[in-house]
DNA sequence: ATGGCCTGCAACGCAGGA
């Protein structure tokens, strides 16, 4: 079974939601984890993507962060949040689709290394890892797609001296992406055999998508079992193409499921 | 030359993003 997984951040569902709809259908994605929602629950827009057959769920709040998980079939045992990890910010949101068990996240920013924000963002990295670790042992067939925020080496990066060891691609942010590999997840850019350079987000400044200026930060993760049936992964920079884009532009991957 | 943009909220400027 086939089965094109995708993540969006879309900052802000409200504005991006035109973006969203024609895309899904251009892009007959299976599965979408979308991030920077930035929506509460009351005002989702559920209707919509119900009459465009999609199956939802979600983790939101007002003004920032907010997750969301689109899918073709049912979605089941939906869980929100890293469980035993108490955080006011909906950053995590996962569900079992067609035997997979999705898990989408929208890893903290980090403003700046001196901040009390990096602190946190290494802190939520470690408590995902935690889970994550419980996770891949329960289900073989684990996908964690999301905005990690971190570009794992230098060729993600437009201008590695620029941003030398500050957020995003720092040590320490690394090592901890690194280390949710070391729990038997791939990174499909990698699995997949990807060698050139491929961002996935752009600065709204400095015509920085024209120059093509950007950083590789959005991530599908993939268990062994998955990794191996990967194939076909993307960046689709059409949507960061059209008007009033989102400065994200979604990541896609097909995994052909062993039955 | 280190900012330049976008979003939401609330209120005409700020926080936050990356």
């Amino acid at each position: 079974m086939n089965l094109r997984l995708a993540t969006w951040n879309v900052n802000s569902l409200k504005v991006r939601l035109p973006h969203l709809l024609d895309w899904l259908e251009q892009a007959e994605p299976d599965v979408v984890c979308l991030q920077e929602t930035k929506l509460d629950d009351l005002a989702f827009p559920l209707a919509d993507l119900t009459q465009a057959g999609w199956h939802v769920s979600f983790a939101g709040q007002k003004t920032y962060n907010g997750v969301a998980i689109l899918a073709r079939q049912p979605l089941e045992h939906v869980v929100r949040g890293i469980p035993g990890y108490d955080d006011v910010q909906q950053r995590v949101l996962s569900a079992t689709v067609a035997g997979v068990r999705v898990v989408c996240v929208y890893v903290p920013n980090g403003q700046s290394v001196d901040s009390d924000k990096y602190r946190y963002k290494l802190e939520w990295l470690t408590a995902l890892h935690a889970w994550l670790a419980q996770e891949v042992a329960l289900h073989p067939h684990l996908a964690v797609l999301g905005d990690y925020n971190i570009a794992p080496r230098d060729q993600d990066v437009y201008d590695p001296a620029a941003f030398g060891e500050g957020i995003l691609v720092s040590p320490a942010e690394r090592s901890a992406f690194a280390g949710l590999l070391t729990l038997g997840l791939r990174d499909s850019y990698d699995a997949t055999g990807q060698a050139d350079a491929a961002f996935t987000w752009w600065d709204y400044r400095m015509a920085s998508f024209r120059r093509n200026l950007g950083l590789r930060i959005d991530h599908i993760l993939l268990t062994r079992a998955l990794a191996d049936v990967a194939s076909a992964w993307h960046v689709d920079r059409g949507p960061r193409q059209w008007e009033r884009p989102s400065d994200h532009a979604p990541v896609v991957v097909d995994v052909d499921v062993p039955a």
